[in-house]
DNA sequence: CTCGATCCCTGGACGC
DNA sequence: TGCGTCCAGGGATCGA
């Protein structure tokens, strides 16, 4: 599941290959997850990508203002979020495509830029003058880019569980389940806190525990769970520094007690229940394990299982 | 404003 | 080996 880290990591992989080509055509497979899909095939070829920036957990790949057919038209951005399973890969075009390819920008050097996606949960849209901006605008702050003052502030006044506000992309933009429960963990915060009820220090701890994580993250190609790749093909290996994510049924590197999946905003959270107290009145149920006793052999279905 | 529920979708785990 | 069932999860949406 592609979060800041990864998404920043298939960013870095892909600028520099795609700065300065030339999409020559487009082709699109299942299209359910396109804003509009005859958009992309009118605007797209033709296009001179200038550069490819992250903006939360999407990629933008800018282009050079269009100088025909309509020399006023505004530079426009190809929007794509990866969702969960989503891959942007730069291929041979004679190499044949993977399943649930579902877009392909051939390019002026003989490549394709291909969209990948099982699941597609992902996004894709092209955007350009004040629908792009109205879209930048939906999403809150860069949590590498927002000054402690600034965090306190999105996240002290709220009475949402901060769990749900460290997921909620209007708030902060880039953080999924992984590095908001990695850095809940690191300040010593129950998600099931309300924003409201943590201290100035509290949420000062977490703002520079979740930005120590998305950077040591970033310098590590992201976490690799199942099958995240960046450009260049090569797994991340910040999985291999989880604390707690993953991790459930296992001891609390810091205080040895066992590490529970509890629901919290509806999402799967893992705590250490000594580190972070739970706030009065969460209930303290944990999740039902699903995780099997590991076979002698045949090892590994374990760690799957638990990385998922 | 915040919550939980529901849907989208597929592959992988699991049980038989 | 094969088949049915369950489930994860980011985000949108809806009703409470």
């Amino acid at each position: 599941m592609p979060e800041l880290p990864e998404v920043e990591t298939v960013k870095r992989g892909l600028a520099p290959q795609l700065a300065g080509r030339r999409i020559v055509a487009v082709t699109l497979g299942k299209t359910d997850f396109v804003d509009e899909p005859e958009l992309l095939q009118r605007e797209l070829p033709g296009r001179v990508i200038r550069l490819v920036e992250r903006y939360g957990k999407f990629l933008l790949l800018r282009f050079e203002a269009a100088k025909e057919p309509a020399p006023s038209r505004g530079e426009g951005v190809l929007l794509v979020h990866l969702g969960m399973t989503g891959w942007l890969i730069p291929q041979t075009a004679s190499q044949p495509r993977a399943k649930h390819t579902h877009a392909a920008l051939l390019l002026d050097d003989g490549r394709e830029l291909r969209y990948v996606d099982p699941r597609r949960f992902g996004r894709m849209a092209y955007l350009e003058g004040d629908r792009l901006e109205t879209e930048l605008r939906r999403w809150g702050a860069d949590p590498l880019e927002t000054s402690r003052p600034e965090f306190q502030r999105r996240i002290a006044g709220r009475r949402a569980r901060v769990k749900a506000l460290l997921l909620d992309q209007r708030v902060l933009r880039g953080v999924g389940n992984i590095y908001a429960d990695e850095s809940l963990w690191h300040a010593k915060i129950h998600p099931a806190v309300l924003g409201s009820r943590l201290s100035a220090r509290a949420t000062g701890a977490l703002y520079h525990a979740l930005r120590r994580i998305l950077l040591r993250a970033i310098r590590l190609r992201g976490s690799t769970i199942s099958d995240f790749l960046d450009a260049d093909g090569l797994p991340g290996e910040y999985q291999l520094h989880h604390r707690v994510y993953g991790r459930e049924g296992k001891p609390c590197v810091r205080c040895r007690s066992v590490i529970q999946r509890v629901r919290v905003a509806g999402r799967s959270s893992y705590v250490c229940p000594r580190c972070q107290r739970p706030p009065r009145g969460f209930r303290t149920a944990s999740l039902r394990k699903r995780v099997r006793i590991p076979k002698t052999s045949k090892g590994k279905r374990n760690t799957i299982r638990r990385l998922k």
